[in-house]
DNA sequence: ATAATAATTTTGATTAATGAAAATCGTAAT
DNA sequence: ATTACGATTTTCATTAATCAAAATTATTAT
Protein backbone atom coordinates (compact mmCIF):
# COMPACT_ATOMS: atom_id res chain seq x y z
CA UNK A 1 0.00 0.00 0.00
CA UNK A 2 1.23 3.50 -0.86
CA UNK A 3 2.12 5.34 1.83
CA UNK A 4 0.77 8.89 3.50
CA UNK A 5 3.90 10.60 2.13
CA UNK A 6 3.45 8.60 -1.24
CA UNK A 7 -0.20 9.68 -1.45
CA UNK A 8 0.99 13.32 -0.52
CA UNK A 9 3.21 13.38 -3.30
CA UNK A 10 1.14 11.97 -6.06
CA UNK A 11 -1.77 14.30 -4.90
CA UNK A 12 0.68 17.31 -4.80
CA UNK A 13 1.66 16.01 -8.26
CA UNK A 14 -1.50 15.98 -9.33
CA UNK A 15 -2.87 19.38 -8.44
CA UNK A 16 0.10 21.33 -10.16
CA UNK A 17 -0.93 19.38 -13.47
CA UNK A 18 -4.13 20.27 -12.61
CA UNK A 19 -3.38 23.91 -13.37
CA UNK A 20 -1.49 23.48 -16.58
CA UNK A 21 -3.26 23.57 -20.04
CA UNK A 22 -4.28 21.09 -21.15
CA UNK A 23 -1.34 18.59 -23.27
CA UNK A 24 0.93 20.31 -20.60
CA UNK A 25 2.07 17.91 -17.87
CA UNK A 26 5.22 17.92 -17.07
CA UNK A 27 6.13 19.44 -13.11
CA UNK A 28 9.68 20.38 -12.09
CA UNK A 29 11.17 18.43 -9.60
CA UNK A 30 12.20 21.97 -7.64
CA UNK A 31 8.39 22.89 -8.45
CA UNK A 32 7.63 19.16 -5.95
CA UNK A 33 9.86 20.19 -3.63
CA UNK A 34 8.19 23.70 -3.29
CA UNK A 35 4.97 22.18 -2.94
CA UNK A 36 5.48 19.58 -0.49
CA UNK A 37 7.74 21.86 1.35
CA UNK A 38 10.63 19.71 1.63
CA UNK A 39 14.53 20.56 0.43
CA UNK A 40 15.19 19.91 -3.13
CA UNK A 41 17.22 16.57 -2.77
CA UNK A 42 14.47 15.07 -0.81
CA UNK A 43 12.02 15.18 -3.71
CA UNK A 44 15.00 14.23 -6.39
CA UNK A 45 14.97 11.33 -4.41
CA UNK A 46 11.33 10.82 -3.70
CA UNK A 47 10.34 11.25 -7.37
CA UNK A 48 13.00 8.77 -8.65
CA UNK A 49 11.44 5.78 -5.68
CA UNK A 50 8.29 7.17 -7.24
CA UNK A 51 9.69 6.18 -10.69
CA UNK A 52 10.52 2.64 -10.13
CA UNK A 53 6.94 2.33 -8.20
CA UNK A 54 5.70 3.17 -11.52
CA UNK A 55 3.73 6.24 -10.19
CA UNK A 56 5.07 8.98 -12.15
CA UNK A 57 7.64 9.24 -15.29
CA UNK A 58 11.00 10.92 -14.67
CA UNK A 59 13.41 12.67 -16.81
CA UNK A 60 16.08 14.12 -15.17
CA UNK A 61 16.44 17.75 -15.56
CA UNK A 62 13.51 18.01 -16.77
CA UNK A 63 11.18 17.05 -14.84
CA UNK A 64 8.24 14.46 -13.86
CA UNK A 65 4.44 13.38 -14.73
CA UNK A 66 1.87 10.97 -13.36
CA UNK A 67 1.70 7.46 -15.08
CA UNK A 68 -1.48 5.85 -15.36
CA UNK A 69 -1.42 4.10 -12.45
CA UNK A 70 0.00 7.01 -10.48
CA UNK A 71 -3.22 8.89 -11.76
CA UNK A 72 -5.74 6.91 -10.68
CA UNK A 73 -4.13 6.60 -6.87
CA UNK A 74 -3.76 10.46 -7.16
CA UNK A 75 -7.45 10.93 -8.07
CA UNK A 76 -8.49 8.64 -5.50
CA UNK A 77 -6.38 10.17 -2.82
CA UNK A 78 -8.30 13.82 -4.25
CA UNK A 79 -11.66 11.97 -4.22
CA UNK A 80 -11.06 10.94 -0.11
CA UNK A 81 -10.08 14.34 0.35
CA UNK A 82 -13.19 16.30 -1.28
CA UNK A 83 -15.65 13.67 0.39
CA UNK A 84 -14.63 14.58 3.35
CA UNK A 85 -14.45 18.23 3.27
CA UNK A 86 -18.42 17.99 1.73
CA UNK A 87 -19.12 15.89 4.97
CA UNK A 88 -17.23 17.77 7.08
CA UNK A 89 -19.31 20.94 6.00
CA UNK A 90 -22.58 19.30 5.41
CA UNK A 91 -23.32 16.53 8.09
CA UNK A 92 -21.10 17.76 10.95
CA UNK A 93 -21.52 21.67 10.19
CA UNK A 94 -17.79 23.05 10.14
CA UNK A 95 -17.28 26.08 8.01
CA UNK A 96 -15.80 25.73 4.59
CA UNK A 97 -12.63 27.67 5.66
CA UNK A 98 -11.60 24.89 7.82
CA UNK A 99 -12.05 21.56 6.21
CA UNK A 100 -9.14 21.83 3.65
CA UNK A 101 -6.70 21.36 6.97
CA UNK A 102 -9.19 18.54 8.45
CA UNK A 103 -9.37 16.20 5.18
CA UNK A 104 -5.80 16.60 4.85
CA UNK A 105 -5.58 13.90 7.54
CA UNK A 106 -8.43 11.99 6.95
CA UNK A 107 -8.16 11.06 3.33
CA UNK A 108 -5.70 8.77 4.11
CA UNK A 109 -8.00 7.21 7.07
CA UNK A 110 -10.65 6.60 5.09
CA UNK A 111 -11.50 3.15 3.54
CA UNK A 112 -13.45 2.34 0.02
CA UNK A 113 -15.97 0.99 2.19
CA UNK A 114 -16.43 3.81 4.73
CA UNK A 115 -15.72 6.35 1.67
CA UNK A 116 -18.51 5.06 -0.71
CA UNK A 117 -20.82 4.87 2.30
CA UNK A 118 -19.96 8.79 2.70
CA UNK A 119 -20.92 9.61 -1.01
CA UNK A 120 -23.75 7.84 -0.54
CA UNK A 121 -24.76 9.66 2.14
CA UNK A 122 -24.33 12.63 0.35
CA UNK A 123 -26.44 11.73 -2.52
CA UNK A 124 -23.43 11.18 -4.85
CA UNK A 125 -22.43 15.16 -5.34
CA UNK A 126 -20.30 15.65 -8.06
CA UNK A 127 -18.43 18.80 -6.32
CA UNK A 128 -16.83 20.20 -3.08
CA UNK A 129 -17.85 23.19 -0.77
CA UNK A 130 -15.07 24.87 -2.67
CA UNK A 131 -16.81 24.10 -6.11
CA UNK A 132 -14.19 21.82 -6.81
CA UNK A 133 -15.05 18.64 -8.86
CA UNK A 134 -14.95 15.48 -6.89
CA UNK A 135 -13.28 12.68 -8.91
CA UNK A 136 -15.91 9.44 -9.35
CA UNK A 137 -14.69 6.20 -7.94
CA UNK A 138 -13.89 4.45 -11.17
CA UNK A 139 -10.50 6.99 -11.09
CA UNK A 140 -12.69 9.34 -13.97
CA UNK A 141 -12.84 13.16 -13.01
CA UNK A 142 -15.54 15.22 -14.35
CA UNK A 143 -13.83 17.77 -16.77
CA UNK A 144 -14.17 21.34 -15.89
CA UNK A 145 -16.52 22.98 -18.19
CA UNK A 146 -15.93 26.57 -19.48
CA UNK A 147 -15.04 28.31 -16.16
CA UNK A 148 -13.76 32.02 -16.94
CA UNK A 149 -11.86 33.93 -14.61
CA UNK A 150 -13.15 36.85 -12.64
CA UNK A 151 -10.42 39.07 -14.51
CA UNK A 152 -11.97 38.02 -17.61
CA UNK A 153 -15.54 37.80 -16.63
CA UNK A 154 -18.08 40.08 -18.77
CA UNK A 155 -18.83 43.27 -16.34
CA UNK A 156 -22.59 44.18 -15.27
CA UNK A 157 -24.06 41.21 -16.10
CA UNK A 158 -25.17 38.54 -13.22
CA UNK A 159 -23.01 35.65 -13.09
CA UNK A 160 -22.84 32.86 -10.97
CA UNK A 161 -20.00 31.75 -9.44
CA UNK A 162 -18.47 28.51 -10.01
CA UNK A 163 -15.52 27.62 -7.64
CA UNK A 164 -12.59 29.22 -5.30
CA UNK A 165 -8.93 28.23 -5.72
CA UNK A 166 -7.25 29.73 -2.72
CA UNK A 167 -7.42 27.05 0.17
CA UNK A 168 -5.99 30.02 2.65
CA UNK A 169 -8.70 29.92 5.65
CA UNK A 170 -8.02 33.70 6.35
CA UNK A 171 -9.09 34.31 2.43
CA UNK A 172 -11.86 31.74 2.96
CA UNK A 173 -13.65 33.24 5.83
CA UNK A 174 -13.70 36.99 4.29
CA UNK A 175 -14.57 35.84 1.11
CA UNK A 176 -17.16 34.08 2.59
CA UNK A 177 -18.33 36.92 5.08
CA UNK A 178 -19.13 38.86 1.96
CA UNK A 179 -21.46 36.03 0.41
CA UNK A 180 -18.80 35.15 -2.36
CA UNK A 181 -19.15 31.22 -2.35
CA UNK A 182 -20.02 28.56 -4.78
CA UNK A 183 -23.45 29.14 -6.07
CA UNK A 184 -23.97 32.34 -5.18
CA UNK A 185 -24.99 35.35 -7.68
CA UNK A 186 -22.74 37.94 -8.37
CA UNK A 187 -22.05 41.18 -10.72
CA UNK A 188 -18.57 42.29 -11.81
CA UNK A 189 -17.78 46.05 -11.54
CA UNK A 190 -16.80 47.93 -14.57
CA UNK A 191 -12.65 47.15 -14.47
CA UNK A 192 -10.47 49.59 -13.86
CA UNK A 193 -7.34 48.38 -16.31
CA UNK A 194 -4.48 49.98 -14.16
CA UNK A 195 -5.42 47.97 -11.16
CA UNK A 196 -5.28 44.06 -11.18
CA UNK A 197 -8.39 44.18 -8.97
CA UNK A 198 -11.70 43.16 -9.37
CA UNK A 199 -14.98 44.66 -7.78
CA UNK A 200 -18.00 43.18 -7.27
CA UNK A 201 -21.06 43.02 -5.99
CA UNK A 202 -23.15 40.22 -4.33
CA UNK A 203 -26.38 40.33 -2.42
CA UNK A 204 -25.12 43.47 -1.09
CA UNK A 205 -21.16 43.90 -0.28
CA UNK A 206 -18.31 44.18 -2.49
CA UNK A 207 -14.99 42.74 -2.06
CA UNK A 208 -11.73 43.63 -3.79
CA UNK A 209 -10.18 39.98 -5.02
CA UNK A 210 -6.56 39.41 -6.84
CA UNK A 211 -6.32 37.15 -9.34
CA UNK A 212 -6.70 33.84 -8.67
CA UNK A 213 -10.78 32.69 -8.51
CA UNK A 214 -12.83 31.67 -10.94
CA UNK B 1 2.48 15.16 18.71
CA UNK B 2 2.84 11.82 19.04
CA UNK B 3 3.09 9.56 15.42
CA UNK B 4 0.60 7.23 14.88
CA UNK B 5 3.25 4.45 16.49
CA UNK B 6 3.24 6.10 19.70
CA UNK B 7 -0.08 6.37 20.26
CA UNK B 8 -0.82 2.74 19.26
CA UNK B 9 1.58 1.64 21.70
CA UNK B 10 -0.26 3.54 24.23
CA UNK B 11 -3.62 2.72 23.61
CA UNK B 12 -2.25 -0.94 23.40
CA UNK B 13 -0.97 -0.94 26.71
CA UNK B 14 -3.63 1.14 28.34
CA UNK B 15 -6.08 -1.77 26.97
CA UNK B 16 -3.97 -4.64 28.35
CA UNK B 17 -3.96 -2.48 31.99
CA UNK B 18 -7.55 -2.52 31.81
CA UNK B 19 -8.07 -6.36 31.93
CA UNK B 20 -5.71 -5.82 35.33
CA UNK B 21 -7.64 -6.26 38.83
CA UNK B 22 -7.87 -2.79 40.40
CA UNK B 23 -4.17 -1.71 41.90
CA UNK B 24 -2.47 -3.74 39.50
CA UNK B 25 -0.82 -1.57 36.59
CA UNK B 26 2.49 -3.81 35.26
CA UNK B 27 2.67 -4.52 31.86
CA UNK B 28 5.56 -6.91 30.77
CA UNK B 29 7.60 -5.74 27.78
CA UNK B 30 6.70 -9.37 26.48
CA UNK B 31 3.13 -8.64 26.14
CA UNK B 32 3.45 -5.21 24.76
CA UNK B 33 5.43 -6.59 21.88
CA UNK B 34 3.06 -9.53 21.60
CA UNK B 35 -0.29 -7.13 21.37
CA UNK B 36 2.06 -4.60 19.16
CA UNK B 37 2.98 -8.31 16.93
CA UNK B 38 6.45 -6.81 16.84
CA UNK B 39 10.01 -8.05 17.74
CA UNK B 40 10.55 -8.17 21.61
CA UNK B 41 13.64 -6.00 20.96
CA UNK B 42 11.56 -3.55 19.17
CA UNK B 43 9.23 -3.35 21.94
CA UNK B 44 12.09 -2.80 24.63
CA UNK B 45 13.73 -0.34 22.75
CA UNK B 46 10.09 1.57 22.18
CA UNK B 47 9.13 1.49 25.58
CA UNK B 48 13.09 3.42 26.58
CA UNK B 49 11.89 5.90 24.06
CA UNK B 50 8.16 6.46 25.98
CA UNK B 51 9.86 6.30 29.62
CA UNK B 52 12.21 9.17 28.24
CA UNK B 53 9.10 11.16 27.27
CA UNK B 54 7.53 10.53 30.18
CA UNK B 55 4.64 8.51 29.20
CA UNK B 56 5.02 5.30 31.20
CA UNK B 57 7.27 4.11 33.65
CA UNK B 58 10.05 1.69 33.14
CA UNK B 59 11.75 -1.21 34.93
CA UNK B 60 13.94 -3.11 33.26
CA UNK B 61 12.76 -6.91 33.29
CA UNK B 62 9.91 -6.23 35.22
CA UNK B 63 8.02 -4.07 32.73
CA UNK B 64 6.04 -0.88 32.34
CA UNK B 65 2.44 1.03 33.21
CA UNK B 66 1.59 4.50 31.77
CA UNK B 67 1.98 7.48 33.79
CA UNK B 68 -0.52 10.10 34.01
CA UNK B 69 0.41 11.94 30.68
CA UNK B 70 0.37 8.51 29.01
CA UNK B 71 -2.58 7.55 30.35
CA UNK B 72 -4.29 10.56 29.59
CA UNK B 73 -2.98 10.62 25.25
CA UNK B 74 -3.77 6.72 25.95
CA UNK B 75 -7.92 7.55 26.55
CA UNK B 76 -8.04 10.53 24.14
CA UNK B 77 -7.33 7.52 21.00
CA UNK B 78 -9.47 4.55 22.88
CA UNK B 79 -12.10 8.11 23.19
CA UNK B 80 -11.50 8.67 19.28
CA UNK B 81 -11.70 5.18 18.25
CA UNK B 82 -14.94 4.71 19.87
CA UNK B 83 -16.87 7.58 18.43
CA UNK B 84 -15.44 6.44 15.42
CA UNK B 85 -16.61 3.23 15.82
CA UNK B 86 -20.54 4.51 17.05
CA UNK B 87 -20.30 7.20 14.33
CA UNK B 88 -19.48 4.48 11.17
CA UNK B 89 -22.42 2.70 13.10
CA UNK B 90 -25.36 4.97 13.73
CA UNK B 91 -24.99 7.30 10.90
CA UNK B 92 -23.41 5.39 8.55
CA UNK B 93 -25.11 2.23 8.70
CA UNK B 94 -21.94 0.10 8.90
CA UNK B 95 -22.02 -3.27 10.73
CA UNK B 96 -20.86 -3.54 13.95
CA UNK B 97 -18.52 -6.62 13.30
CA UNK B 98 -16.50 -4.29 11.05
CA UNK B 99 -16.16 -1.07 12.28
CA UNK B 100 -13.21 -2.31 14.82
CA UNK B 101 -11.27 -2.41 11.79
CA UNK B 102 -12.09 0.80 10.40
CA UNK B 103 -11.88 2.92 13.68
CA UNK B 104 -8.29 1.44 13.80
CA UNK B 105 -6.64 3.89 10.95
CA UNK B 106 -9.92 6.58 11.57
CA UNK B 107 -8.14 7.01 15.38
CA UNK B 108 -5.29 8.36 14.11
CA UNK B 109 -6.81 11.21 12.28
CA UNK B 110 -10.02 13.30 13.91
CA UNK B 111 -8.63 16.36 15.18
CA UNK B 112 -10.38 17.84 18.62
CA UNK B 113 -12.94 20.08 17.28
CA UNK B 114 -13.91 17.26 14.49
CA UNK B 115 -14.16 14.56 17.82
CA UNK B 116 -16.45 17.15 19.37
CA UNK B 117 -18.84 17.87 16.44
CA UNK B 118 -19.37 14.16 15.96
CA UNK B 119 -19.89 13.58 20.05
CA UNK B 120 -22.58 16.35 19.89
CA UNK B 121 -24.06 14.86 16.66
CA UNK B 122 -24.57 11.35 18.56
CA UNK B 123 -25.97 13.27 21.02
CA UNK B 124 -22.78 12.67 23.93
CA UNK B 125 -22.83 8.85 24.17
CA UNK B 126 -21.34 7.13 27.02
CA UNK B 127 -20.85 3.33 24.99
CA UNK B 128 -19.50 2.01 22.08
CA UNK B 129 -21.31 -0.45 19.75
CA UNK B 130 -19.37 -3.37 21.68
CA UNK B 131 -20.85 -1.76 24.88
CA UNK B 132 -17.23 -0.52 25.83
CA UNK B 133 -17.22 2.79 27.58
CA UNK B 134 -16.43 5.77 25.34
CA UNK B 135 -13.61 7.98 27.55
CA UNK B 136 -15.40 11.70 28.21
CA UNK B 137 -13.17 14.82 26.70
CA UNK B 138 -11.28 15.15 30.01
CA UNK B 139 -9.62 12.34 30.11
CA UNK B 140 -11.47 10.45 32.24
CA UNK B 141 -12.97 6.87 31.77
CA UNK B 142 -16.50 5.66 33.24
CA UNK B 143 -15.80 3.33 35.61
CA UNK B 144 -17.26 -0.03 34.76
CA UNK B 145 -19.96 -1.03 37.32
CA UNK B 146 -20.78 -4.50 38.47
CA UNK B 147 -20.55 -6.32 35.20
CA UNK B 148 -20.83 -10.08 35.56
CA UNK B 149 -18.99 -12.53 33.20
CA UNK B 150 -21.19 -15.26 31.31
CA UNK B 151 -19.88 -17.62 32.84
CA UNK B 152 -21.10 -16.61 36.56
CA UNK B 153 -24.38 -15.30 35.66
CA UNK B 154 -27.07 -16.48 37.82
CA UNK B 155 -29.43 -18.83 35.48
CA UNK B 156 -32.69 -18.95 34.23
CA UNK B 157 -33.28 -15.69 35.32
CA UNK B 158 -33.84 -12.80 32.19
CA UNK B 159 -30.39 -10.34 31.64
CA UNK B 160 -30.10 -7.28 29.70
CA UNK B 161 -26.43 -7.78 27.91
CA UNK B 162 -23.88 -5.24 28.63
CA UNK B 163 -20.45 -5.31 26.54
CA UNK B 164 -18.92 -7.61 23.94
CA UNK B 165 -15.21 -7.98 24.71
CA UNK B 166 -13.99 -9.97 21.85
CA UNK B 167 -12.93 -8.02 18.43
CA UNK B 168 -13.01 -10.39 16.08
CA UNK B 169 -15.31 -9.10 13.55
CA UNK B 170 -15.71 -13.22 12.63
CA UNK B 171 -17.72 -14.01 16.03
CA UNK B 172 -19.26 -10.85 15.86
CA UNK B 173 -20.91 -11.43 12.98
CA UNK B 174 -21.84 -14.89 14.64
CA UNK B 175 -22.94 -13.67 18.10
CA UNK B 176 -25.16 -10.61 16.59
CA UNK B 177 -26.74 -12.93 13.62
CA UNK B 178 -28.26 -15.08 16.85
CA UNK B 179 -29.20 -11.40 18.57
CA UNK B 180 -26.28 -11.32 21.20
CA UNK B 181 -25.46 -7.62 21.08
CA UNK B 182 -25.54 -5.20 23.87
CA UNK B 183 -28.64 -3.86 25.88
CA UNK B 184 -30.63 -7.29 24.15
CA UNK B 185 -32.37 -9.41 26.95
CA UNK B 186 -30.93 -13.21 27.27
CA UNK B 187 -31.40 -16.35 29.35
CA UNK B 188 -29.01 -18.10 30.49
CA UNK B 189 -29.50 -21.92 30.89
CA UNK B 190 -28.59 -24.41 33.74
CA UNK B 191 -24.83 -24.42 33.71
CA UNK B 192 -23.46 -28.04 32.58
CA UNK B 193 -20.10 -27.95 34.91
CA UNK B 194 -17.89 -30.22 32.79
CA UNK B 195 -17.77 -27.97 29.77
CA UNK B 196 -16.93 -24.92 29.67
CA UNK B 197 -19.69 -23.57 27.17
CA UNK B 198 -22.71 -21.33 28.19
CA UNK B 199 -25.85 -22.00 26.63
CA UNK B 200 -28.54 -19.03 26.40
CA UNK B 201 -31.25 -17.72 24.69
CA UNK B 202 -31.82 -14.82 23.06
CA UNK B 203 -35.36 -13.64 20.97
CA UNK B 204 -35.57 -17.44 19.33
CA UNK B 205 -31.80 -18.57 19.17
CA UNK B 206 -29.77 -20.60 21.38
CA UNK B 207 -25.85 -20.26 21.28
CA UNK B 208 -22.70 -21.50 22.57
CA UNK B 209 -20.19 -19.38 23.37
CA UNK B 210 -16.56 -19.66 25.66
CA UNK B 211 -15.03 -17.82 28.36
CA UNK B 212 -14.63 -14.40 27.33
CA UNK B 213 -18.08 -12.35 27.21
CA UNK B 214 -19.35 -10.32 29.84
C1' DA C 1 32.44 31.34 -27.04
C1' DT C 2 32.76 32.04 -22.26
C1' DA C 3 31.26 33.16 -17.90
C1' DA C 4 27.68 33.63 -14.61
C1' DT C 5 23.46 32.03 -12.61
C1' DA C 6 19.91 29.14 -11.21
C1' DA C 7 18.10 24.62 -10.86
C1' DT C 8 19.02 19.89 -10.08
C1' DT C 9 21.39 15.96 -8.48
C1' DT C 10 24.78 13.71 -5.37
C1' DT C 11 26.75 12.68 -1.22
C1' DG C 12 26.85 12.01 3.57
C1' DA C 13 24.28 12.06 7.76
C1' DT C 14 20.14 11.76 10.74
C1' DT C 15 15.77 10.02 12.91
C1' DA C 16 11.95 6.75 13.71
C1' DA C 17 10.67 2.21 13.55
C1' DT C 18 11.70 -2.17 12.78
C1' DG C 19 13.77 -7.50 12.73
C1' DA C 20 17.29 -11.14 13.67
C1' DA C 21 20.27 -13.10 16.48
C1' DA C 22 23.50 -13.06 20.29
C1' DA C 23 24.13 -11.99 25.13
C1' DT C 24 22.33 -11.48 29.68
C1' DC C 25 19.50 -11.94 33.58
C1' DG C 26 16.22 -14.01 37.00
C1' DT C 27 13.83 -17.68 38.69
C1' DA C 28 12.81 -22.29 39.43
C1' DA C 29 14.41 -27.08 39.72
C1' DT C 30 17.68 -30.28 40.90
C1' DA D 1 24.97 -24.05 44.88
C1' DT D 2 24.55 -25.15 40.15
C1' DT D 3 22.16 -25.64 36.14
C1' DA D 4 18.68 -24.89 32.86
C1' DC D 5 15.04 -22.34 30.82
C1' DG D 6 12.48 -18.54 29.39
C1' DA D 7 12.09 -13.77 29.09
C1' DT D 8 14.45 -9.57 28.25
C1' DT D 9 17.92 -6.70 26.55
C1' DT D 10 21.79 -5.64 23.37
C1' DT D 11 23.87 -5.23 19.18
C1' DC D 12 23.91 -4.82 14.38
C1' DA D 13 21.56 -3.96 10.29
C1' DT D 14 17.71 -2.20 7.35
C1' DT D 15 14.09 0.91 5.32
C1' DA D 16 11.59 5.26 4.61
C1' DA D 17 11.92 9.98 4.75
C1' DT D 18 14.33 13.75 5.55
C1' DC D 19 18.17 17.96 5.45
C1' DA D 20 22.52 20.40 4.39
C1' DA D 21 25.94 21.28 1.51
C1' DA D 22 28.87 20.13 -2.37
C1' DA D 23 29.00 18.94 -7.24
C1' DT D 24 26.96 19.10 -11.62
C1' DT D 25 24.33 20.73 -15.51
C1' DA D 26 21.58 23.73 -18.48
C1' DT D 27 20.54 28.13 -19.77
C1' DT D 28 21.20 32.96 -20.15
C1' DA D 29 23.91 37.09 -20.61
C1' DT D 30 27.86 39.16 -22.16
Amino acid sequence: MASITVENYLKQIYKEQEKLGPGEHLISVGQVAATMGVAPGTATAMVKTLADAQLLSYEPRRGVWLTEPGTKLALQVVRRHRLAELFLVEVLGLDWSEVDAEAEELEHAISDKVLERIDAYLGHPTVDPHGHPIPQPSGQSLKQQDLTPLTDCPTEVPLRVAQVLDEDPDFLRYVGDHGLMPDQRIVVAPREPATDAVTLSTAECKSITLGATA
